[in-house]
Order: structure tokens, then sequence, then C-alpha cells
DNA sequence: GTATGATGTATACATACAGCAGACAGAGGA
DNA sequence: TCCTCTGTCTGCTGTATGTATACATCATAC
């Protein structure tokens, strides 16, 4: 496939499929319309099993993302999110800078990263 | 205690409890040497069993910002986190940063905020 | 139309994790 | 010493994660 999965990260494989899928979409990599591996296709990629990457799938479905249709594919919808409650949104950003500023960072440090990862986001995605 | 928990979150409860905490070090408001509460008042003030509050004080002792021990209370014991991997660091900031994206933010708009979020953070705390 | 091979879905299971209750053990003061 | 505070361990239940296997749906060639 087009992603990669790394053994230390400790969060649940279908979220870092979900995730990582998200980020392309995010980039502008996949576009509305382009169709997502199989789930069969991607789990032989991936090594993993096919329900895995279907539970990604449907959680990318329920989130807006993605059309998934029984027999036929997976196809990119939308690049929206369902809108979400405000504090599941910030929450985590939140939990992300307040690591960061432990490990010693300075808020600048920390500005500049942030720009940095949003100026790859929105190289080919186009920022609305 | 000085954390309250969110039903609709979907971290378990021990993770909100650390990162609730590790928040308060960040913010200044737990600063070294102040003792943390019992883990079975914690627990009863969150309406948790002991161990969920045990279980946080661990993870926060082997990240360096908290001693424990045993018959007598948990301390807190450094403001800076023990180091960590570049990879786990930043792949937070990065899934956080690609949601707000997706939810039709502008990079404006997200630097503004991480700006707001650090201010509150750094009140107290002291920069570094 | 219908057979075939692609697709996603549902079921059943094994294992690990989250959370709880209760028993155990160290620390420290009366 | 003893009492009461503290954290820790053991065992249990329910849920989540991941897999294997069978099933249902769709698209297409014929």
């Amino acid at each position: 496939m087009f992603l990669t999965l790394h053994e230390d990260d400790k969060r649940p494989i279908y979220q870092q499929i979900t995730d990582g899928i998200k980020d392309l979409i995010a980039r502008g990599e996949l576009r509305e319309g382009m169709t997502l591996p199989s789930v069969r296709q991607g789990a032989g990629d991936l090594g993993v099993n096919l329900n895995t990457v279907a539970v990604a799938y449907r959680q990318l479905q329920d989130e807006g993302f993605v059309t998934v249709r029984h027999g036929a594919g997976a196809v990119i919808s939308s690049r929206n999110a369902r809108p979400v409650e405000q504090a599941e949104l910030y929450k985590p950003l939140q939990t992300a800078l307040t690591q960061l500023v432990l490990s010693g960072l300075t808020g600048h440090e920390i500005v500049e990263t942030v720009r940095e990862q949003l100026a790859q986001l929105q190289q080919k995605g186009g920022t609305r």
C-alpha cells in the first residue's frame, strides 16, 4: 500500500491505518473519487488481517471521508471531516503540545515545528 | 482531586489522569516537591478504583515526573520528561494537526490556536 | 440471464488490555 | 509496639484488538 506500520507505535493497527489515510487525504495525495486498495490488497501489503483494514475503512466512512460499498470498493468521498465535538478536536492538540513543552522545547521551537508540519500538509491540498 | 474525567473521552481513564497531571505540571500548578493525593483519595474524588490511579502514578514515575514510594506517597520529582523517541514525540502533533486541517481550519487559525495553548502552558511554568 | 471472480461483511475465536474488589506490605507517627 | 496511613499485588470480569473462516454483494464476461 502507500502506508507503513510501525511496530513501536502504541496505537492499534487499524488506528494507524485510519490516521495514515487521513494524512494522505490532508496532503492531497488521495483525492475525491480515488479508489482505495481492496481490504485484501491492503492487508497483504501491510501484513495484517483483512478485517483489520476493513475496520479502518469503516471508521473512515463513519467520519465521512470514504464511501464503502459492499462488493465494489472503497472510494474517497470528501476531504472534509464530519463535524466533531470541540473538545474532541482540541484535546489531542493540547496533549501533544504539553508533551513537547515538558520535553524542554521552547514555545518558539514548537510554533516553528507546527508551521513546518502545516506547510507539508498544504503543499498539494489546497488550504481553503 | 484537581482533575476532571470526561465520559466521552476515548482515552482510558488512567491515561486521562496521566495526561491531566502532566498538564498541571507543565502549567506550573504542580511543582517539584509537591505531594500528589493518595491513590485512595484521588480514586474517591474521581469515582474510580484506586488501582486505576495507581497505574497513572506508575506511568508518571516511568516517565520521570514523579517519585512513588511504597507506604509514603507520590511526589513530583521533576518538570522534565525523560527523553523520548523523536517519532513518539512528534507523531501525536502531526495527527492532531491533520485532524484540524481536515476539519476545515486554515493554517493561520491553527497557528493562532497553538499560540494560545502555549501561552496558557507558560503562564506560571517558566519557559526555559 | 448467469457464472465467475472480484469486492466488503459477519461470525467465532484467541489473546491482551482496562478496570475493579479485596488482600497484602511498607512507612511513620502516637 | 501498634495503628493508620501509604502503595502493591492477585485474581476476576468485561471490552478491545487481531485473526481465520465463511458469507453476501457487486461487476463483468459470456
